[in-house]
DNA sequence: TTTCAACACGAAAACGTTTTCGAAACACAA
DNA sequence: TTGTGTTTCGAAAACGTTTTCGTGTTGAAA
């Protein structure tokens, strides 16, 4: 087992000084051309390369960003990290990833044991919790400090940063629409306790559309739900107790939940029922009949976020201070689960 | 903006040396109770931490581990992270995430670029191009600079060190004697090509199960194919010249597909086909109608690996050397695609 | 007064780099 | 010989810690 060789070593083993190693290794002008051969061969030799860490103690940079999110088993968020991990690597950056699991205590704690050093900016979707709380301090600590923060998905207003979204409200508009523009009237709509930001911002754009086509909206066609509980009962009401024509769901799980309680009560999808869901997974994609949805690209949102820090990161003149937000393009996905 | 402080600005503010400042923030008693309490307050007050660089540097560790996937974008790939994020997270470990996209390059260029100090040691699943091209001195040369490597599920009997692993055979000799038990006999396998070492070892059990039966093994019955590939085609042909009674698929996205083709060629399942699917995900769970699954307990996995390998790493005596290979439980989970 | 221990603190090394600055050695011109 | 410039290299600081060891001060015992 040969350890790790440092630049030390080399000195030693060659009976020069460590500053000598160093620029020879960087070529530099300042060490003769003889001299450069010969440590340049021994490093080879040795298979030296410079310890990282005691590169980003010295360029106080680590080249990492972490990235937190409340689960990575939500295909959306997973596909947000490859689209991150992408881009990061593509500049030279590692990708730390933290989990939330929706909590507020965990958010917290992560931000502060990785601001002190370990990482130069994150890159974060708000903990369900958090939102709840309402309570962002953590956040404004470590953008106090000066370490970039960008947000995507479920943001806030509250906070001051980079941030990358998707029009929540006018995607549900569109989506909503698409429904009344087949001729539907009577749509559910499946969505989540309000201080979830997006799913808030989604019932707006339902209630939007609905009004817009003077439709009264109907708030027994609401269910607001958390996806934690065990929630198939009360979709099962709500299908029951209404003569429902379609359904927009603010995410794949809603959705598809809808779909398999319709498919047992003996309604057909999409003759009797049409559905809608939100996030392009794999679920929509290979259910069946399959779902159509609104898609919201994981993998470009990531890249972007990934982007929007790593430029703020090497842009020298530290206080633009020109915080952005992004908008990234969504998209009515047609499959099976509505009329044609 | 106000940035971090460091141990020299306090003592400078404190007119005290560095170290007494040290010493007080850890409690040393060499310190005086009045010293020691001064300088805890004004470490407070100016919420002093630790730069985590300098510390890595300093003890030669990182609190780092590093987990190297081939995708993120598979499920199952995704709870295995999650198992891992909440072990090494327990256990003040953080977790860097690397990509190889099954590309062999990039599975030697992450694990060169980080084994230089930046992470302690790695989980790793081969990229499918490693397994194919059977090279894997990146990760000889790894272990042999003394860094600890757990490989999970995707692993070669090339390299020594710790392994995760399911009984790929055994679990697929399983789910096909279940199928048998039904009394079907016409039971089709759609596989990986064979360098992936889970799609053969599965086929191995699957072939195993029907000789054990006395049933012979029927190599139309038997698809290889790539997952990266426009495969559809090939399984239609598959169901359609061939009077199938069950099919069993080594991955998830095979098993939907084939029910989605044998849908559309108006085959019922269950009714007419059996479908039994591996790694028990979102799609199985979701589809319609539902998928009996062999579970592959990602999360659990994802924990042992965490817990196999921060073991190794906080255990003192450098040499024990002694390699062990964990093997998972599989279940069986049994819902709608197969018969009672 | 001397001696010794206990106490309280600081200097410095160490982790592995990069970089600034100074200096030795040499060549060449005046 | 002296002065000047160039080439080549090394010492040391810096990044932020922890820890070992040394040292000065104090108080008490002899």
């Amino acid at each position: 087992m040969k350890r790790k060789v440092t630049l030390k070593q080399i000195a030693k083993e060659l009976d020069v000084s460590i500053s000598t190693v160093s620029k020879s290794l960087r070529n530099s002008l300042e060490i003769s051309e003889d001299t450069r051969q010969k440590v340049q061969a021994f490093a080879k030799l040795y298979n030296y390369k410079p310890n990282n860490i005691a590169l980003s103690l010295k360029n106080k940079k680590t080249k990492t960003i972490c990235i937190i999110i409340p689960e990575i088993i939500h295909h959306f968020f997973a596909t947000v990290i490859s689209g991150v991990e992408h881009v990061a690597n593509e500049n030279g950056y590692n990708v730390l990833v933290c989990l939330s699991d929706e909590s507020f205590d965990k958010e917290v704690i992560n931000m502060e044991m990785l601001a002190s050093g370990s990482i130069d900016g994150f890159i974060m979707s708000l903990s369900k919790e958090t939102q709840q709380k309402k309570d962002f301090h953590h956040i404004t600590e470590v953008i106090n400090q000066g370490m970039p923060v960008v947000m995507f998905d479920r943001v806030t207003n509250e906070i001051l940063c980079d941030k990358i979204i998707i029009d929540d409200v006018h995607a549900a508009y569109n989506a909503t629409q698409f429904l009344i523009d087949k001729g539907l009237k009577k749509i559910a709509l499946i969505t989540t306790i309000d201080y979830v930001s997006v799913g808030k911002l989604r019932t707006d754009g339902y209630k939007k559309a609905l009004k817009s086509n003077d439709i009264d909206v109907n708030e027994n066609l609401i269910l607001k739900i958390e996806d934690t509980e065990d929630f198939d009962n009360y979709i099962e009401e709500l299908l029951l107790n209404n003569e429902i024509e379609a359904i927009f769901a603010v995410n794949e799980l809603f959705a598809v939940t809808a779909l398999k309680i319709a498919n047992k009560i003996g309604k057909r999808i999409p003759e009797d029922i049409s559905i809608i869901g939100f996030t392009d997974g794999i679920i929509s994609k290979y259910s069946t009949p399959s779902i159509t949805t609104v898609s919201q690209n994981g993998i470009k949102m990531g890249g972007k976020a990934a982007k929007m820090l790593i430029d703020r990161l090497e842009s020298e003149d530290e206080e633009e201070e020109q915080y952005k937000t992004e908008v990234i393009e969504t998209e009515l996905v047609e499959r099976e689960s509505t009329k044609s």
